[in-house]
DNA sequence: TCTGGGGTCCTAGGACCC
DNA sequence: TCTGGGGTCCTAGGACCC
């Protein structure tokens, strides 16, 4: 067979879950839901990751925990960050980057892989692919599918058409073909509302959307139209990419009970920023763009940018834009329901801008050693009591556990 | 006892500049 | 008194993904 491209989509079964299966053999058979929110409170969590014997009551991942318990008593609640999956992360990474170094991890437990001038090391693409799912489930345990097409698209696709478990390949021109019977909504990106406008035009299946034509599409849903065609035919891109540098952090939480107390949310925001400001440090990056998200009860969400000039990754800094931030956008009445901060455009520090000052120099020096002694509890109120120091110390303290 | 947390990409509109 | 057009940067928010 002819491979112009080979491209292979790689995605773990119910990652969380059989990572939790690796530790406790006991999980395996039973219904297992893995989820929850904020530090283990399971009250306003959602549904992480769900075992197959699960999905048979109706449960789906995304799906508040509460009403899966509803539907499926019996199941097993694992609170979601039990287990460590960023390390099995890395061990699939491994295995894939030993068949080429064109792996890009789309996910924690997704990767694609450009299969061009392997053969003379795995062979052709489909005995390469049959090698990749084989070594996995060999070496690390994991469950997996495996999709082999000539694009991106079509391979994720395959993928999920070998599931649980299998591989699918779609050959070179056999595109099209395979995905006319199946719903619009398995063309990756095309999501509830834009499945919504189509079935409105009486288009349900990708069959009807490859028929549609192009220019119809255009017409419907403007540039994206055009993507959804190109894609649905087989005529999407086979570009892989190897993982690049993050483009924005955030963090955010859903609080068990509403907070209004300024003084309390305050506290949030100073560990929210504490801990962005480290994984900057980590990777070297000062950013350049505060995010603030707030969510009330309603669940009206509003989210607010603005520039930080110079870059900075520095936690008091991060902390004191970000609180200031909060005072201009909360109405200071709503209690939130949410709280997220965030950093973006990322780049390099001004040199000898920031640290000019003696006292510059030496809070760099501080955070510099508590990043590479300390736990991220220790740090916080370490980094705090820097902060009460400093000649304009933060109104209110952080809270600590 | 409705609706998590972490991301990416795209668009639209305003400001500003030439 | 008039008032184009293009480029770029910035922010807000929508849609989507796992």
């Amino acid at each position: 067979m002819n491979w112009p491209t080979a491209i292979v989509h790689v995605d773990m079964d119910t990652f969380f879950v059989s990572v939790e299966r690796l530790h406790d053999r006991s999980l395996i058979g039973k219904p297992v839901i893995v989820g929850g929110g904020q530090d283990g409170d399971l009250r306003r969590g959602v549904v992480a990751a769900c075992s197959y014997e699960s999905r048979a009551f109706g449960v789906h991942s995304a799906m508040p925990l509460a009403q899966a318990m509803r539907l499926c008593p019996e199941a097993v609640i694992v609170p979601v960050g039990r287990s460590n999956y960023g390390e099995y992360t890395s061990r699939v990474r491994t295995i894939l980057e030993s068949f080429t170094d064109l792996v890009e991890m789309a996910s924690p437990d997704e990767a694609y892989l450009d299969l061009r001038g392997t053969d003379l090391l795995h062979g052709e693409p489909i005995g390469a692919a049959h090698h990749i799912r084989s070594r996995i489930a060999a070496q690390t345990g994991l469950p997996v599918s495996i999709g082999l097409a000539t694009t991106r698209t079509q391979a994720k696709i395959a993928s999920k058409l070998s599931k649980p478990s299998g591989l699918f390949v779609v050959a070179p021109g056999g595109e099209a073909a395979i995905v006319r019977p199946l719903s619009i909504s398995a063309l990756p990106g095309l999501g509830p509302k834009t499945a919504k406008r189509l079935n409105g035009a009486n288009i349900r299946t990708l069959g009807q959307l490859i028929d549609a034509g192009e220019e119809r599409l255009v017409r419907l849903l403007g540039d994206h139209g055009a993507s959804y065609y190109r894609r649905a035919i087989g005529k999407g891109s086979a570009q892989v990419t190897p993982s690049r540098e993050r483009l924005q952090i955030s963090t955010e939480a859903t609080f068990g009970d509403d907070i209004g107390e300024r003084e309390l949310i305050h506290g949030k925001l100073a560990r929210m920023t504490m801990k962005l400001g480290s994984q900057l440090r980590k990777r070297e990056q000062w950013a350049g763009t505060l995010t603030l998200k707030i969510r009330y009860p309603d669940f009206t969400t509003l989210t607010r940018r603005e520039g930080i000039e110079p870059r900075t990754n520095d936690d008091t800094i991060l902390y004191r834009r970000a609180r200031d931030f909060f005072d201009r956008v909360w109405d200071g009445a709503t209690p939130l329901r949410l709280l997220g901060v965030g950093v973006a455009n990322m780049g390099d520090a001004v040199q000898g801008d920031m640290f000019e000052d003696e006292d510059g120099r030496k809070r760099e020096r501080l955070l510099q050693t508590l990043d590479s002694i300390g736990s991220a509890k220790g740090n916080a109120r370490l980094i705090w009591g820097s902060a009460l120091e400093a000649k304009n110390p933060p109104a209110a303290p952080p809270e600590m556990e």
